[in-house]
RNA sequence: GCGAGAGUGGCGGAACUGGCAGACGCGCUGGACUUAGGAUCCAGUGGGGAAACCUGUAGGGGUUCAACUCCCCUCUCUCGCACCA
């Protein structure tokens, strides 16, 4: 054994040995309880960073630690490889995306290897491989046989950066997600899939995410955003056509004194004569901070009182939302109120608030937007509004005035993308037939490799005519192949049913699926909250009502890990600055002082990244792994301290060390362990045994709190390390606490503690081991700290045999020399004795 | 504005169901070994005080024998939503 660890030696060893042994191999077998355990697979960019040595060091330690508790553990891994970074790669560099895909895989694959990840790659997925991107053409058919893929016109989000429409999800501030250009609004001709079919199942089913964190729930809750209420059908005084509006509130419907159609309805043209108006409305159009209207001239008649109401253009009324028009009250809507007091339209109060006093309509200083009791309302006067809200709906639909209606903010998914790095759309588009499925046995349409990219944006594919000129499958004419390809987040929605089956299975097999699904532990980052896990979510729906899956949710239980982040540095003048280019606090560049920034999420732009090969090569995957685990708990941000990674570094030199200084008296007290069934004495040192047994495993299952399961081995390696070894039984109690934290580190520390295994005379493969169990009696100290509070002050501590009666648990306190200083001429009021652990002692003033 | 989460030493973070605040690590201080230390090991380390002791979990109030923990108010930060009718 070498006096010092030499991880560039073990670790490379033991990977080889997984390897060949198919450590982390697994295979569906009914008669076996499974954990599948999954990773949010990476975007094969070329190398991995910092987020993603956390994000995989989380979920290999649930892997192998469910592996030792006797799960048979799925955990594979893939590439989500289709995307735009390999397209910008192939302009810049002149390499075909799919050259620079496989190769940035291969030298990832790599990467992960070397951080002793156990993953299973007879089940890798590669997005960009024909073989599963022709399953995104067959859901593709499926579901347009359904009616779940269908093609329409519409203005789409358009990234001019990208040249390629974004969903809605992928518009964050109005900037390309990717990107951050400005989005702007573009004509297309788009396919679709029909998420709003499955709106209110998504809705429902976020309250059955038990095991998701609240707060994703309730983005996905927000983001579909169902609102009930009623549409109402307006008269438009002197024409025949109808204002259809859209509201929440049929209760104030007797308090409209003003319509607002947006700018883009269709109304809006013919209503108003100022087209000049129409032009500044449009302008202002979505600017939140001020309202701005135009009157039409027109006026619309309340069907409900027959009042005669004026039609205003407004920019805050949004054409994508409801109906493009609503029904203004001023008295209970704030913005309806704002708009009214700067065109200074009337405002009716018919909600009356049952507490508080009366104000007159003029009076009013913001809109009353709570409960009350209807006024003015005809019949309806008197109700409550929360009950009117009913009553008037059902009226109105009675009347055929209009109808109860419910509307989502969610909308359909646009899965047309003009770019070239996808997967190609299954479609032929004929001259006769129009658009027309590509034949289920001609798949997979593949992407042609032989392209040339200008660099100009657009797809390359409209100038492969191969690819574009084809046959129709019905007529058999010449006609045009489809030559958008997916979005890539199709890609992703699944991946995780396509590891069910190894490499070379069928694919989609139902057994498979049916004994691996639903992943019971999925691990990412927040930042897909709404986009994948909702698109997930509803392809296992879609999946579900094909056949292919029986469960509706495809994940148990979600763990969003907190960023890595680190410490900026910024020159007020020249931007950000590395590191190790601020010496003592000035710009290399100005020389002036330089801020010492905020800690953020790692980016290249902001220079404050660490490179995890680097450290690697520098501490070893063990350390890299034992201190992103160690530093904070999972799902919170973590903050990059170098100094803290030399910490978790000591931390396993400090077992080596101990383990090669006491090999000979660990190696015997085995021996004599070995005699008594390994239950040696019960002393101190075993109680810290099994008191860290019992700690880290409570830590592991509960919230995976990894940090503090760490800090309870490192206590009990202090505890060792001050340990004599006088006796043979003292031998015996070392050998079963360094066994014992040996196996409790192996999740952590793979290589190392295989390693150490094999240095105190057990044999290779300590993956497969059980994973300790705490005996209850020794997890117990013998002597218990007693504390001592005089009017809730620590006053002493003394030591008592565990299980002391509360009695004399009592009379001891009160018999201690200190406690009768402090009490001496007071009168002893009450004494509260906590079982076992501390008194309480109540006095009142002198005597 | 609405919703969620957070605020604890010089730093990262602990603290079960109300019961010793600061586990564990980093840093720092002192010491040992050493030609040397940025290696390793040992000890100390919330603040004030010579000490007894006092004080301390964003700030203020309350409940309780006892509050980081429960209740009320205020402040700050992070995230999400935001003219969605």
């Amino acid at each position: 054994m070498k006096e010092r660890f030499d991880f560039n030696e073990i670790e490379p060893k033991w990977q080889k040995y997984w390897a060949e042994e198919a450590a982390a191999k697994s295979s569906a077998d009914a008669s076996k309880k499974k954990f599948y355990c999954l990773e949010m697979f990476p975007y094969p960019s070329g190398k991995i960073h910092m987020g993603h040595v956390r994000n995989y060091a989380i979920g290999d330690v649930i892997a192998r630690y469910k592996r030792m508790r006797g799960f048979n553990v799925l955990h594979p891994m893939g590439w989500d490889a289709f995307g735009m970074p390999a397209e910008n790669a192939a302009i810049k560099n002149k390499v075909h995306p799919s050259k620079w895909t496989y190769e940035n895989v291969a030298s990832m694959k790599q990467q992960l290897d070397r951080l002793g990840l156990s993953y299973d790659w007879d089940r890798e997925v590669t997005t960009c491989n024909p073989e599963y991107y022709r399953w995104n053409q067959w859901f593709f058919l499926k579901m347009l046989e359904k009616g779940l893929a269908y093609r329409k016109t519409s203005f789409v989000n358009w990234c001019p950066s990208c040249a390629t429409v974004l969903a809605n999800e992928q518009v964050v501030d109005n900037g390309c997600w990717r990107c951050d250009s400005v989005v702007v609004q573009k004509e297309l001709e788009q396919w679709f899939f029909r998420i709003t079919r499955y709106a209110e199942e998504l809705l429902q089913g976020c309250d059955d995410l038990s095991g998701w964190p609240e707060r994703v729930a309730v983005m996905q809750k927000n983001w579909i955003g169902k609102s009930e209420g009623a549409e109402v059908d307006f008269a438009i005084e002197g024409r025949s056509e109808k204002l259809k509006i859209f509201t929440t509130r049929p209760d104030t419907l007797f308090g409209v004194t003003f319509m607002c159609i947006a700018a883009a309805h269709p109304l809006a043209e013919t209503l108003t004569k100022d087209k000049t108006a129409l032009e500044v409305v449009k302008a202002k159009y979505g600017k939140e901070d001020d309202k701005v209207g135009h009157f039409t001239g027109q006026y619309a008649i309340n069907p409900l009182n027959n009042e005669r109401v004026p039609i205003y253009i407004a920019n805050f009324v949004l054409m994508e939302y409801g109906t493009g028009a609503i029904m203004s009250v001023p008295a209970h809507d704030q913005r309806d109120f704002e708009f009214a007091k700067k065109y200074g339209l009337p405002i009716k109060t018919v909600i009356q608030s049952t507490v508080g006093s009366r104000q007159s309509d003029e009076s009013l200083t913001e809109a009353f937007e709570g409960e009350g009791v209807l006024i003015n309302s005809g019949k309806f006067s008197g109700a409550k509004n929360s009950e009117a809200k009913g009553a008037i709906a059902a009226f109105v639909e009675a009347q055929g005035l209009g109808k109860k209606t419910i509307k989502y903010k969610l909308r359909d998914w646009g899965i047309s993308r003009q770019r070239y790095w996808g997967t190609p759309i299954p479609i032929i588009y004929c001259e006769k037939c129009g658009a027309v499925p590509v034949p289920e046995k001609d798949l997979p349409v593949i992407l042609p490799e032989a392209v040339q990219f200008s660099g100009t944006g657009g797809s390359p594919l409209l100038d492969i005519k191969d690819f574009v000129n084809a046959e129709c499958p019905k007529c058999k004419v010449p006609a045009r192949r489809e030559t958008d390809t997916m979005d890539t987040f199709v890609d992703s929605s699944w991946y995780f049913i396509r590891y069910c089956s190894k490499k070379g299975e069928e694919p989609l097999n139902k057994n498979n699926i049916a004994y691996w699904m639903p992943v019971d532990q999925y691990i990412g980052g927040i930042e897909h909250a709404v986009l994948h896990l909702l698109y997930s979510r509803f392809f296992t729906r879609c999946l579900r009502d094909l056949g292919i899956i029986t469960q509706s949710e495809p994940f148990g239980n979600l763990l969003t890990q907190g960023m890595v982040c680190k410490e900026t540095w910024k020159c007020p003048e020249h931007g950000w600055l590395f590191p190790e280019e601020v010496s003592n606090g000035q710009c290399p560049q100005c020389g002036n002082a330089v801020d010492k920034g905020r800690v953020e999420k790692m980016s290249k732009s902001k220079k404050n990244v660490i490179d995890p090969d680097a450290l690697i090569k520098r501490y070893g995957a063990d350390t890299m792994r034992l201190f992103s685990l160690f530093a904070a708990p999972p799902e919170r941000d973590l903050e990059w301290a170098d100094q803290g990674v030399e910490g978790a570094y000591r931390f396993l030199h400090k077992i080596w060390s101990l383990v090669f200084r006491c090999r000979q008296d660990i190696l015997k007290g085995k021996e004599i362990a070995s005699k008594n069934g390994y239950s040696p004495a019960v002393t101190p040192l075993l109680r810290k045994t099994h008191q860290t047994i019992k700690k880290v495993t409570t830590d592991i299952e509960k919230d995976y709190h990894f940090n503090t399961a760490i800090a309870a081995m490192m206590e009990l390696v202090n505890e060792m390390a001050s340990f004599k070894t006088e006796k043979d039984e003292d031998r015996a109690v070392f050998f079963v606490a360094i066994k014992n934290l040996v196996l409790m580190l192996s999740p952590f520390a793979p290589h190392f503690s295989e390693e150490l295994w094999l240095e105190i005379g057990e044999l290779p493969g300590i993956y497969k081991h059980a994973w300790p169990e705490w005996n209850k009696e020794f997890a117990e100290d013998e002597d218990v700290e007693l504390v001592v509070q005089v009017n809730g002050k620590l006053k002493a501590k003394l030591l008592v045999p565990a299980g002391l009666s509360d009695e004399e648990a009592k009379d001891r306190a009160l018999n201690d020399a200190k406690i009768k200083e402090a009490t001496e001429g007071k009168t002893i009021k009450k004494v509260i004795v906590v079982k076992g652990s501390l008194v309480n002692i109540v006095v009142g003033g002198g005597a």
